[in-house]
DNA sequence: CAAGTTTTTGAATGAACAGTCAAGTAAAAG
DNA sequence: CTTTTACTTGACTGTTCATTCAAAAACTTG
């Protein structure tokens, strides 16, 4: 017996997600975020508390779609090292929006203060699902014979997610996207057997 | 014939850095900077015209300090690869106060539009020198047969560079410094040959 | 001491922004 | 048609911030 929402909050989340992504949260305004949705400022306070709030739930929102695309590119039936590189790929350029955005996770770990709780929680549940992705193929690609053993799995693990999230910075930073795929392909060349 | 100035327009342009380089620029208020430099907001102003211009003179000083410590562990007499570890170093703890902050230059990259043409300049300046001394050193690792030659030297400076900005941001986001340093030993033992 | 210029001090301006209030409107369900 | 709840609209609060003004004080050189 109540007037029903004439917007979807979800699909209004995920327009924010791509505002905060774009602009990055502090160059944000509320009024970037009713403009893009076409939801009216009550509306969009009535169903997130606050700003923060809304940024919380992109961060989350991001997190699980990312992880996602993770899975998708670690699964199949392609070895070990072309695992590697389709992870790559999707973790840089998801889709062809993402040009010029980088990562919103490390954006947000840059933007706010090391401090912050709330924030930081976000950012290790991510990089630690990430860096169990990348430690189940390369541990597979060892046995297979196809990286190498010089150093253990989690040493591996943790370089390559280290060399990704740098192609993130360049890529927002504006390196040509060539450059950048370039790149990571020598750090997994590197890796092989 | 005129009232010399009190203060030290240097050394307060040093102070600010120490402030943009800690807090970011959009987080440093104008009353941050007055207060640790302890220089009255008007004679800031009379000194440098803006916070943007006092930021951009940052950057420049920034970019000229870290090139000058990386010129000197790429000099000397140590072989190739212990000067990749120095050069590592360098750019991870110039000094003990640089912890959780990251890479001043890294920061603004990311804290500005990737439009700004001004920060995209000193951005640019500072890897390509960067990118530069990588390059001499790992040329000569290669020389000596210390460093792999399966990739070419401008791919292994590219790389190490991209390993070296990805550390700057796991520091930044609170990584331990111990995992971090381990990170780029691991990098740099794969470049061996 | 006097001239000239720069600092100091404190107030003021004007803009942007997150968040709130209140009155009116619209829709679903009984 | 009435109740209940949510949406709309527009104005408003209170804060923070960069930047500017203007008058008073201080210092160097002639």
């Amino acid at each position: 017996m109540s007037r029903p929402r004439e917007f979807d909050a979800d699909h209004a989340l995920h327009q924010c997600m791509e505002v905060f992504w774009t602009k990055g949260y502090h160059a944000t305004s509320y009024e970037d975020l009713t403009r893009t949705t076409q939801v009216k400022k009550q509306s969009l306070y009535g169903v997130f508390k606050s700003k923060r709030e809304l940024f919380l739930k992109s961060l989350a929102l991001y997190r699980e779609q990312s992880i996602e695309l993770l899975e998708e590119r670690a699964a199949g039936k392609k070895s070990p090292v072309e695992k590697l590189q389709a992870i790559c790929e999707a973790a840089l350029f998801p889709d062809e929006a993402a040009v010029k955005r980088g990562c919103l996770m490390i954006n947000a770990s840059l933007e706010f203060d090391s401090g912050d709780e709330e924030i930081n929680r976000e950012v290790m549940l991510m990089t630690g699902t990430v860096e169990k992705i990348l430690l189940r193929v390369i541990r597979s690609g060892q046995e297979q014979g196809e990286i190498t053993t010089r150093m253990t799995d989690r040493e591996l693990a943790a370089h390559l997610n280290n060399a990704i999230g740098g192609a993130k910075v360049l890529e927002k930073s504006g390196t040509p996207r060539e450059q950048v795929s370039h790149i990571l392909h020598t750090t997994i060349a590197l890796m092989q057997a």
